[in-house]
DNA sequence: AGTACCTTGTGAAGGATTTCACAAGTAGCC
DNA sequence: GGCTACTTGTGAAATCCTTCACAAGGTACT
């Protein structure tokens, strides 16, 4: 499969989750126009898009929701679920291990790691907090997919060589830090300060009329 | 000002949270090179996008970490303070609200609000919850430029058209449904299962070797 | 002052992504 | 069956973004 950009792929997930709204209000088909009025892009996007994979819609006719769906799902790798350890009980470790939506679409907590010890032991719904020296063997047992790291920045390096050196290749990080990782190993960042920013200089510099 | 590529504003914002580490560690003066190994990018970027804005090194000898600081903060606009309400106090609401790294980086929660008589009037960390008909009067009184939605999915647009009504021109979105603003608002979403499922993409099919 | 060595700033080239525009396929109706 | 109306899939064009490559400017040292 040749590569596909990453602003595809997002856009993928975008139109996954408009469709499964769509889909629970009991519509049948969805023409690549209303898909791109909800996701924000153009129809011809949405088709391009599409195309990088097959042909999933009828001409006239548009796109059967579900079949679409099921498209979407096995494209994005969805058709399965995907084991996660979060590394760091903190506010927003905690916040996420109890995120039931985590759930919903299709991502198993199985562990979550501190090195605090006042925190180790205490459960989260249905996970219990382990020590950060169990994340290695923890990794080799349960063979989790994807790390989630929720440590404080100073920590999020070593976290990532930990993880990664215990065979993980897909992390996402709520570390307000850029992280390196070796060739082969997918970081995505989620991080608020840097959304604000953007926002500000918005505000700043493209003020309208 | 020409308009400047989202990536690059993103990329700024990144080489701007690693000079005030390296600032807090005492350098003086940093390379391209070195800006954009900690950015994960090449040298030419780092100058390039610099470039867009003004010339802030010296040849020879590289950029002054403090001087490149302060006319980063400039540039993103964050010279000066960013009053933030916040839409919604539950669990990503009341969190949010009470993490500290809102003001260090130049953001002031003047407001939270919420629908649930059960959450107005607890008290968050300094800001008192308000009940969200006090919305459209706190901010034509206290004047916040940006909002932060914190509500659930099917309630994000129905908040984002009342902030935008109110006079708002910047939303972070923190539910998981994609957005339609009008012109001129801009909007940024913060949404882990769209980097969870952009992980899963990557795991599914980039998978080298 | 001259030489060696660095690093910036930037046009130009290259590559990637988005938009355009239209042929081709499908349904419905008379 | 023929006509109309609609929508997809996709090369080609246009736009946007990144990388290249090098002149120009600066320091340090002899």
């Amino acid at each position: 499969m040749k590569h596909i950009a990453e602003p595809t792929v997002r856009r993928l997930t975008g139109y996954l989750r408009f469709l499964e709204a769509f889909d629970a209000d009991g519509h049948e088909t969805i023409s690549s126009g209303e898909l791109a009025r909800a996701g924000g892009t153009t129809s011809a996007q949405v088709r391009k898009d599409l195309s990088f994979f097959g042909s999933f819609g009828k001409r006239g006719l548009g796109y059967g929701v579900k079949d679409l769906i099921a498209s979407l799902r096995e494209i994005l790798g969805l058709d399965t679920r995907w084991p996660v350890v979060i590394v760091g009980a903190g506010k927003i470790g905690a916040a996420l291990a109890q995120y039931r939506g985590f759930g919903t679409h299709g991502f198993d907590v199985v562990g979550i790691y501190d090195t605090d010890p006042a925190r180790v032991g205490t459960h989260l719904s249905g996970v219990t907090v382990r020590a950060d020296h169990d994340l290695e063997g923890d990794i080799a047992a349960l063979a989790p997919r994807i790390a989630v790291l929720c440590v404080p920045g100073e920590a999020a390096q070593a976290a990532l060589d930990r993880v990664v050196a215990a065979g993980i290749r897909a992390v996402l990080n709520f570390a307000p830090t850029s992280l390196v990782a070796p060739e082969g190993v997918t970081v995505r960042a989620v991080n608020m300060a840097t959304e604000l920013e953007v926002l500000a200089y918005a505000l700043t510099n493209e003020a309208r009329d």
